[in-house]
RNA sequence: UCCGGGGUCGUUCAAUGGCAGGACAGCGGUUUUUGGUGCCGCUUAUAGAGGUUCGAGUCCUCUCCCCGGAACCA
């Protein structure tokens, strides 16, 4: 297995190819500008990473600008408290958020002011139906539309009304604002579009200013031409939006070159919730403890599970842009997880269901107590220069209750009644005995250890063919542990029955108490990622001493073995 | 039903009209004081039918399949 080449395997996609193509044909001046437009209603999830890397990546990448602009026209679902986590976690992805932050609601005097040019120029009228008949009017596909009664107000009547319509005249929902381009059009956002609706809705920027509100196509093209944004770049779902973003600034007075959008395919992962709706539905329901909730995909989620943004960088890179509909396999994102961690991360002795092992004919010292040791045990393979440190050692040991079996299967190499493993950084090991419990589990295993093979070798040349991890019983810290299935989500076939959390795996979090951990892990700074050694990589949890989130397991044979059988 | 966008190994991303390649997954081997890592190798694909061409994944025609679109959401 080689690691994957992230930055130069799709250093070229379609989108690349048109911004370097509008540079060497001079479009937009040779400049570059693009945009990252969240509207603050939620936390982000990787599948916006995958948008954050397209935006801003291109942008640096052509030595471009791009601005983070919240998209916050609909002040329904709006928040302060999104905002802030979304800029935090744009920036914890490692991209560099230009000052000032912007915000679609800093433009409302100026697109309101447009929408008074575009009635002036008789391209937009008041309409005084509700919505239910302006929905019906529009026709369907295939089928043709029918024109509002009021669609050939008069300019005057239209300035009236709509000014009207902003000093609260009106109740919510009485009028709208609508375009009027084509109610024939066979793409349906062109059918005579809604530009304002009244709301009487506190927005968490403007307050009670306005009283209406502009429409997402009625702000975003609008505002990226305030802004001086070259390529508008979203997602695929916007595509039939296109025509209607293109119209709206045709027939406006630009104060620069106008805009284009491009569109690509969203990211979609396996065993991952990506629809906001259902991640909010989630939290509120209280179906997980919240939007940094390990089993989450949300930026937070990642965070606090361990996943280097470095990582998750590399990951959106290599899958590159296009405009297939796909669904990447989580297995790719992890195998980019454990690459950067394998790298990065320090290794540790950890035992997550502990089992007692006495070694019978350890040494006591003088005073008639089992002899301690200390066995110095690298930090990193990967990375020598991470050092060593001592790990004590003595007579009464935990190990892990599946590193001793009383009858082993076939391929088990580890340990077994007659059998020698090495413990990991110490001597070699004999089993010689157990002890039942009174349910007939395994509670002791009674092994003697061979003094010769302190280094790890034996002198006479005999091997092993298994290592294993321990921890002193004297010296372990007790820890928690929380294991993971994935993100939360369970690949079922035919999905879609109603209840939103029926493809949900709810049972995807095992939390396992009493697990021994060797003392080091103490000094563990919060948030840090450690690899356990032959069990996989874990996150210490910032909130809480000697809680650890598992974030991807290593790769295990002896599992592949056991399935196979 | 109409419009638009797509269709290449199991998954995903590539391939100026010129030997269909990489990664993930899988399988086999090797190294290893982690059944980790590394290294070597193997298996598997152009939705279908015609056409243009010396030569088609790529260009043309037809068919099939998938996704998106009729919020006063974004």
């Amino acid at each position: 297995m080689s690691s994957p080449e992230p930055t130069t395997s799709n250093a070229s996609d379609f989108v690349r190819d048109l911004v370097r193509s509008d540079i060497e044909q001079g479009t937009f001046g040779g400049r570059v500008q693009t945009r990252f437009p969240p509207e603050p209603n939620g936390y982000l999830h990787i599948g916006h990473a995958k948008a954050i890397c397209v935006d801003f990546g291109v942008a640096a990448e052509f030595g471009g600008r791009c601005n983070l602009r919240f998209d916050d026209t609909n002040p329904d679902t709006e928040d302060t408290e999104y905002v802030d986590a979304i800029i935090d976690d744009v920036r914890w992805l490692g991209f560099d958020v230009p000052e000032p932050i912007l915000y679609a609601s800093d433009y409302f005097e100026q697109i309101y002011g447009w929408a008074e040019i575009l009635i002036t120029n008789g391209l937009a009228y008041v309409d005084d139906q509700d919505g239910e008949t302006i929905s019906l009017q529009r026709g369907g596909y295939g089928k043709p539309g029918i024109e509002s009664p009021f669609r050939d107000r008069t300019v005057d009547e239209n300035l009236d009304l709509f000014r009207r319509m902003r000093a609260g005249e009106f109740a919510d929902g009485a009028r709208v604002l609508r375009a009027k381009a084509d109610m024939q059009h066979e793409n349906m956002q062109l059918r005579d579009p809604v530009m304002y609706r009244i709301r009487r809705q506190h927005h968490h920027r403007t307050g009670d200013q306005w009283v209406i509100y502009p429409t997402y196509d009625w702000a975003h093209g609008q505002s990226d031409a305030i802004e001086g944004v070259t390529h508008s770049l979203c997602t695929l779902e916007f595509d039939s939006h296109r025509a209607l973003y293109d119209w709206y600034l045709e027939h406006l007075p630009l104060p620069g070159d106008q805009p284009r959008q491009t569109e690509f395919a969203r990211l979609e992962l396996t065993h991952t919730v990506t629809s906001k709706r259902k991640l909010k539905q989630l939290v509120d329901n209280g179906v997980v403890d919240g939007w940094d909730d390990p089993r989450l995909p949300t930026l937070r989620a990642l965070r606090r599970r361990g996943y280097p943004p470095s990582a998750i960088r590399e990951f959106c890179t290599y899958i590159g842009i296009a405009r297939t509909n796909s669904r990447h396999q989580i297995e790719l994102l992890e195998s980019f997880i454990r690459t950067e961690l394998n790298r990065t991360a320090l290794r540790r002795m950890a035992v997550l269901r502990p089992l007692r092992l006495v070694i019978t004919n350890w040494p006591d010292d003088a005073d008639g107590n089992p002899v301690v040791e200390h066995a110095e045990l690298g930090n990193n393979p990967e990375n020598p220069a991470d050092g060593t440190r001592p790990v004590p050692f003595s007579k009464v040991l935990y190990i892990e209750h599946d590193d001793f079996k009383v009858e082993a299967p076939p391929k088990y190499y580890r340990l077994t009644p007659g059998a020698e493993v090495r413990l990991r950084g110490a001597y070699f090991l004999r089993c010689t005995g157990y002890t039942l419990g009174p349910d007939g589990e395994v509670e002791e295993v009674q092994c003697t250890y061979d003094p010769d093979t302190r280094s790890g070798n034996a002198p006479d040349g005999r091997k092993v063919k298994a290592t294993i991890h321990w921890v002193s019983a004297d010296h372990a810290l007790d820890a928690t542990v929380v294991l993971y299935e994935r993100l939360f989500r369970a690949e079922v076939p035919g999905e879609a029955t109603g209840d939103p959390f029926d493809d949900l795996d709810h049972d995807s979090r095992e939390v396992l108490t009493g697990c021994k951990v060797e003392a080091a892990l103490a000094d563990t700074p919060p948030g840090s990622v450690v690899q356990f050694e032959r069990i996989g990589y874990f996150a210490h949890d910032p909130r809480e001493s000697l809680l650890f989130h598992r974030t991807v397991g290593l790769r295990d044979e002896w599992a592949n073995i056991q399935k196979r059988s």
